[in-house]
DNA sequence: ATAAATCTGATTGTTTTAGTCAAGTATTTT
DNA sequence: AAAATACTTGACTAAAACAATCAGATTTAT
């Protein structure tokens, strides 16, 4: 699993645009930067993904800024994540050159997929609303069951490498 | 959140001792090197974490190796994870220079907070045993209630940079 | 035009991680 | 006693990931 500073600093953006963003003005990055104490470059770098993933919609020239590109309530703490990392990942098979045996599962493979899912059911419980609403508990939450899980904890992509 | 091949190979490690290890006699290293495919050095480095964690016994000399100091179902996930790596950490407040604001907590504190509960209550309610036990579903455990879990979702102790 | 913004590509420095190495100690076997 | 086994310890290195920056280009309101 990887929850780094970009994907903290992705929440924090996108929560500070629905909690700063009024009636259709769009949000400068410039404010989102002293509010959130995030260096300027370093939040462009973040819109980058935000916008690729289908989260923000920006306005460009003086009196831009950025919008939600829907409702904070659809918008999940696990959309963030993913569109700023790379994908979730717990279970270490595929590419693995030591650790995980090829062909067949390892004996912990069942425990870092559920905890996978486990991690996933959290933050696809939590919406960006829910974050601002303060009334929200969020050590109580509704998660959905497994089984409608879709998968969306994938392997990350990479070459093995043969040495 | 830290969860790197150290904790997987300390998990794996002591999942192996509990399924090789018979009839009193100590698993060496070198076994569970060749079973899981962990290189010897790099156990070795392991076990002293999983030792000063309390988590092994060890035997020295010919016919020694690593029993497990209780028994495997009195080891949990998060038991080995916190031996081998760091504590678990999911706020990124007390030693932050930028993002999390010092003296008021950001608006996302209450979030990772949560989400570190979350995580830690599924470390905590998986024992060695029923990751050794196949029958066991882990996709559907019983959490210990949010109140019971003694704030062992530690920050980490790490001196702030002044730049 | 000018200024305010987003956009884009590339690059850098730092930290963490993964893994190694060499030397030492305890214990059993021969 | 010697040799072999296996844990123990400290230090070290290479590679990867991460955090952050920079320079420049583009769009658009005024
Ligand atoms: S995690 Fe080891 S085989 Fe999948
Ligand atoms: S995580 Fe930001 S103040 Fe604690």
């Amino acid at each position: 699993m990887r929850l780094t500073s970009k994907g903290r600093y992705g929440v924090s953006a996108i929560v500070d645009i629905n909690n700063h963003g009024k009636e259709g003005k769009p949000v400068t990055l410039a404010a989102i930067s002293e509010r959130q104490f995030i260096s300027l470059s370093y939040l462009e770098q973040l819109f980058r993904s935000l916008r690729a993933g289908g989260l923000v919609r920006s306005v460009r020239g003086p009196g831009g800024g950025y919008f939600l590109a829907r409702p904070a309530s659809e918008i999940t703490i696990a959309n963030v994540i993913q569109a700023v990392n790379e994908p979730i990942r717990t279970t270490l098979c595929e590419n693995a050159v030591r650790g995980c045996h090829r062909g067949k599962r390892c004996d912990t493979h069942e425990l870092w997929d559920a905890m996978g899912k486990h991690i996933y059911r959290f933050l696809d419980a939590v919406s960006i609303e829910m974050v601002c609403q303060k009334e929200v508990d969020l050590n109580n939450l509704e998660l959905k069951p497994v089984e409608d899980i879709v998968t969306e904890v994938r392997m990350e992509q990479k070459i093995a490498k043969v040495s």
